[in-house]
DNA sequence: CGTTAACTGGACCATTTCGTCCAGTTTAGC
DNA sequence: GCTAAACTGGACGAAATGGTCCAGTTAACG
């Protein structure tokens, strides 16, 4: 016989509270890394109190995980409008175009929100990798699926391989974050993703003759 | 009137130690990451005391610094072997299989030593960092040495770019390194390193037809 | 409205961690 | 060998940090 699940009451102002504090983790976490972080910065940063922090979240590691899947969230939503519809050429380079200006904004700096809890919790939590690892699946499939609409549509050649091309870009793109936030400079990420661009026009049926990139 | 600088006086005995230090460090914080890591255990980790990681090195920061040069000498010493002697498209595609060799007989984890300490570090010690932008530099000066070398004795076209050529393959690289440890999995970097080879591919002037990376 | 549980602020505790100090030992160089 | 400085072990201190507790306030719901 299982005890009846004690039901939480929830109001508004916890869920505020909650959110407060998930979004300072995500500012703090993304510029000093997640280990650098304490949770009083936390605390003060979201104006909160301690009490509050241990009511939301069992303890460090747990306010750490749910940050991978806000982030995760985050990030995948705002793919999603940019990837939804590919369909020719010029979706993939608009993509492109909005990822580096945005990161040409800090120059460079901070990265992939991303990829830099990957780096930092891969081999120091388990489930966060998992998780994280499931996110850059997700994200990886919005673009294949891109790719396949492309395809299916007679845009791509028939031998491309969506799934292939899509890690393919990712890891460009991480990569190009990565030697950008070391550089301080964008410059990396634009030649790494114009790489992963270029790849792909290969398989267009009928390639444009411009180079990427440079309009 | 400047003093004169006290001459120090440096024993083998010492020199061993501060190297065994590094050593340890560089083992711990491959797996835990930088900041996951305390003085204690590189202290015990390297058989020594805490007067003598402070005898060798101001404080943590110091150590962290010195473990991003040690690391680059490491670096910069193996991938002169691999990367030297670049004449031909077959010396690129040896040094992708000896990389992806090394990382699955972790199944991906860990990473690139450079890469994860510049993820840790880019926004957290500003030294730090231009010491690693300064090693990735070389290495891919290594990478775009031997791509002029290709294009001098005709193998490349002359309208391939080494510079851009050696970026994007070095992004390939640190995207797939990061994309594997995430995944616990070399594929990913497989593919990048793929995509990368590729690419450098369709600059060579008499391209080969079987694809690269599956013999 | 009144009761109950969620919520809040902040004092407080325990541990971890960086860093210091010092008494004793070993080594370099004369 | 002798002496001075490098070297070593480990006890110790202080601050940072994660985590607990509780008295009082606010909101949900009958």
């Amino acid at each position: 016989m299982v005890a009846p699940a004690k039901r939480q009451r929830i109001s508004q102002r916890g869920i505020a509270t909650r959110e407060r504090i998930l979004d300072a983790a995500n500012r703090l976490m993304l510029v000093r890394g997640v280990n650098a972080t304490t949770l009083d910065d936390v605390r003060e940063a979201s104006q909160t109190s301690k009490s509050q922090l241990y009511r939301h979240f069992a303890d460090k590691q747990e306010l750490v995980r749910a940050l991978v899947e806000y982030r995760g969230a985050l990030v995948l939503q705002r793919e999603r409008g940019g990837l939804e519809r590919l369909r020719s050429f010029s979706g993939p380079v608009r993509w492109r175009n909005a990822l580096v200006q945005a990161n040409s904004l800090n120059n460079g700096r901070y990265g992939c929100g991303l990829g830099s809890m990957a780096v930092e919790l891969s081999d120091q939590d388990e489930q966060s990798r998992s998780m994280l690892s499931e996110t850059f699946a997700e994200w990886e499939k919005l673009i294949s699926d891109g790719l396949h609409r492309m395809r299916d549509s007679g845009a791509l050649r028939q031998d491309a391989d969506p799934e292939r091309l899509a890690t393919g870009l990712m890891a460009a793109l991480q990569g190009g974050y990565l030697l950008a936030n070391a550089a301080h400079d964008v410059a990396p990420m634009e030649v790494a993703l114009d790489m992963a661009l270029e790849h792909i026009r290969s398989f267009l049926v009928e390639p444009s003759t411009g180079s990427v990139g440079q309009p």
